[in-house]
DNA sequence: ATAATTGCATAGTCAAACTATGTAATTGAA
DNA sequence: TTCAATTACATAGTTTGACTATGCAATTAT
């Protein structure tokens, strides 16, 4: 028994529950890939297109740093680069068709992990876990309406 | 849009979201701390008490690196080393005052930043959230029940 | 037109992870 | 019991990778 604890239905129970989650899916999917370059491809993937700044923003790390990163996915043939027509100095990463299919097959993997434990519940508690995802996905579209009215932060 | 997409109510979309929340938290909590520390001190806590290889095992490190993030917890005076009384080459770590209050931090800010958008539900959805909370916890129980079934697997 | 800014790349330093190996304690077999 | 095999952890040395500082080219502002 852990020595801290919360109170039920607290918002620490549930950022609790997300990071064990993520943790025991993580270490039951062995992946060869390094996470944050598939981090990396994911990120691409959502915004269809990126530049190398705004990944490394999102990614936490510095603009460098993203910069080798995305040299090395670029090195594999998973995201290719075109030169922005609006901007000449910034370059639109995109994912090819080979990052594309490495992205799916490690979400695959992951979801295969998290499938075998959903198949060990019964018919209710599974319309229950698709209530939960549908519950978090309206809280995720409540913070990204959010993070528009703070996009003015002293740097 | 997203290029790759995936059923509503699937494994994934739940993966999907999961990992999305915990990014935006973790952008969104400035913390000063590396997290791997944090995630060391948060394993221990759930624990009680553990070993430094059994650290490396979850937190899909190599032992000797455990070893040294050890180290530089007990050096901030964090985490104290006890020999285990049944195995001399072993050593017990639990946490000390310090590092409780470290971890109770850590999540307290963390947790703010989800209370932040929860508090802009209203308390039907903040209803749907703890059922949510409930849900996934449920899901960890299979998982970690799951976990003993598979103990002798090959290396 | 020129200064300031922005987007990205490169150079160099440093922190941190890994492999290989060593030491001490425990277990098992002859 | 005694000696080999195993286990838990620590240490050494190498290498990967992240950061700061800086440079160059394109854009924006005055």
């Amino acid at each position: 028994m852990p020595k801290s604890d919360h109170g039920p239905g607290s918002a620490a129970e549930l950022l609790d529950v997300v990071v064990r989650l993520n943790r025991w899916v993580t270490h039951h999917s062995d992946w060869p890939l390094p996470l944050a370059q598939v981090r990396v491809l994911s990120q691409i993937d959502e915004w269809g297109q990126a530049r190398t700044s705004d990944l490394a923003r999102v990614e936490h790390c510095s603009q460098p740093t993203m910069t080798t990163r995305v040299q090395r996915l670029q090195a594999r043939g998973w995201v290719a680069r075109a030169s922005d027509p609006l901007d000449a100095r910034a370059t639109m990463l995109t994912l090819t068709e080979e990052g594309c299919a490495v992205l799916a097959d490690a979400r695959a993997t992951r979801a295969r992990v998290l499938e075998a434990l959903m198949a060990r519940m019964d018919a209710p508690e599974r319309e229950s876990v698709q209530a939960a995802t549908r519950t978090l996905g309206a809280l995720l579209d409540i913070a990204y309406a959010h993070r528009r009215h703070e996009q003015n932060k002293t740097p």
